[in-house]
DNA sequence: CGCGACCTTGAGCACTGTCAACGCGGGTGG
DNA sequence: CCACCCGCGTTGACAGTGCTCAAGGTCGCG
């Protein structure tokens, strides 16, 4: 079930190990690129795993130990709230990094939706290749600020008030996060269920599906399967997107 | 109006110049603190500045050439969407920092809320001393995945369906960010405004003012004034937040 | 073929947004 | 010292939107 990946596999297209992503982002600044010195070096300390689809990485409040970085298909991570709904906190793509603590606990669930490849990384021993690699940790520094924009971007999309808007960010957001991960220009793969969706946009199940119909009923997006969305109007799409 | 800021008052409480949290935070790691070396070698490249309130720091899609970290004072981080409505994306207290960018400009506009101490840090100056300096960069890592914690966080009191459980959690989110900066324990002073307020929790004007009036009513919450609050029932409090 | 999980559709209700009018309070100028 | 004014906040009425509860439909897998 796990194996040492060789050095090479770690930052190999399409699924590079860390998407490169400006920092605080001066125009001036050069996009950071892992040397090859720096995968070997995450190579070392990284396991390799292959974990079928609906199973538990971790639970909520379980001592964090080790950080992931996505290499092949989709996990979501959420929260169960105290009033029984479940608030989902984000989709991971290849290239994805997730593991977040406080105080040396997980703050979210994770589970894999399809059957993925992680990388897994103890945290320990992160820590310290990153206080002695300044460049490496540079670039975890720019994914970190980088999920942190998408996080204010998300607030964004969540606050909209309409089902119908905050579906159309969703389904752009999805096809911005898997663009070149193999689904073709016009088509949207959605590897979660409905209800992951919903758990996303802070909206009921039956609002999603509602708005789903919507989009059809506009001829904006068709619904090829539960799993593959098409879009068929990108440019009013777009502009139902925007309209915040 | 600006002057070089001597090395020792940097990190001084009681406004410390970055806050120190524990990164991805497994219990074992250790704070990070700030060395002499690094305040001397921060302070050497930052401008320490005094702003009127209200005053503009940077435009929405300006150039992003200077880091900020609040020493004193108030700032609100906002947004104006193409429906007119004004998303606040933060508030700014002493030890936060603020200038994320994207694509070599700034995301949102920031303001003054009151009159304000700052330090303004060169981006580029900046990077390259983080480059090198990887216990520094690292503090910053754990700066901004708090940063990233507290943008969940926000996602999940901005995704609460009632007016007064959104407010309840606010007044906690402030009283926590301000805690032990000159204020009593049961009293939030709110420096912004109503509809500043109605801009972060994603609601009208209106609905802020009838949920306040509805923490009144239910005697958990007293405002004393426009800009200061004082909890009545901490437990109540507490418990109407935490029912998500 | 049939079961079960997932999804869709419908009716009524609760909540906030919007529009509009009123109240308060600090600052200004006579 | 007082009257005025304007920004900010409060309160009320009504409409719009999503949530809840409930029933029926569809797809995939054993």
């Amino acid at each position: 079930m796990t194996k040492r990946p060789d050095p090479a596999s770690l930052l190999s297209d399409p699924a590079p190990l860390i998407r490169t992503i400006p920092f605080l982002d001066s125009a001036a600044a050069a996009v950071p690129v892992l040397t090859d010195r720096q995968r070997h070096d995450l190579a070392a300390i990284a396991t390799k795993l292959r974990l079928p689809a609906r199973m538990k990485l971790y639970q909520e409040g379980a001592p964090a130990t080790w950080l992931f970085i996505v290499a092949e298909g989709a996990v979501k991570s959420f929260r169960d709230l105290p009033s029984g709904k479940r608030r989902v906190a984000a989709f991971l793509f290849p290239g994805d990094i997730f593991g977040l603590a406080e105080s040396g606990r997980y703050i979210n669930t994770t589970q894999a939706i399809t059957r993925v490849t992680l990388y897994r990384i103890p945290l320990d021993q992160l820590t310290e290749l990153l206080r002695r690699d300044a460049e490496l940790q540079f670039t975890v520094l720019c994914k970190v600020t980088h999920e942190l924009r998408e996080a204010q971007r998300r607030t964004l999309t969540v606050t909209r008030r309409d089902a119908v808007g905050r579906l159309a960010m969703f389904l752009l957001m999805i096809k911005a996060d898997l663009a070149g991960a193999g689904a073709e220009a016009d088509t949207i793969p959605l590897p979660m269920s409905r209800s992951d969706i919903a758990g996303y946009l802070a909206l009921s199940l039956e609002a999603v599906s509602r708005a789903s119909a919507e989009l059809e009923r506009r001829r904006l997006v068709k619904f090829e399967s539960r799993n593959l969305a098409r879009i068929l109007d990108a440019k009013r799409l777009g502009a139902l997107a925007a309209a915040v």
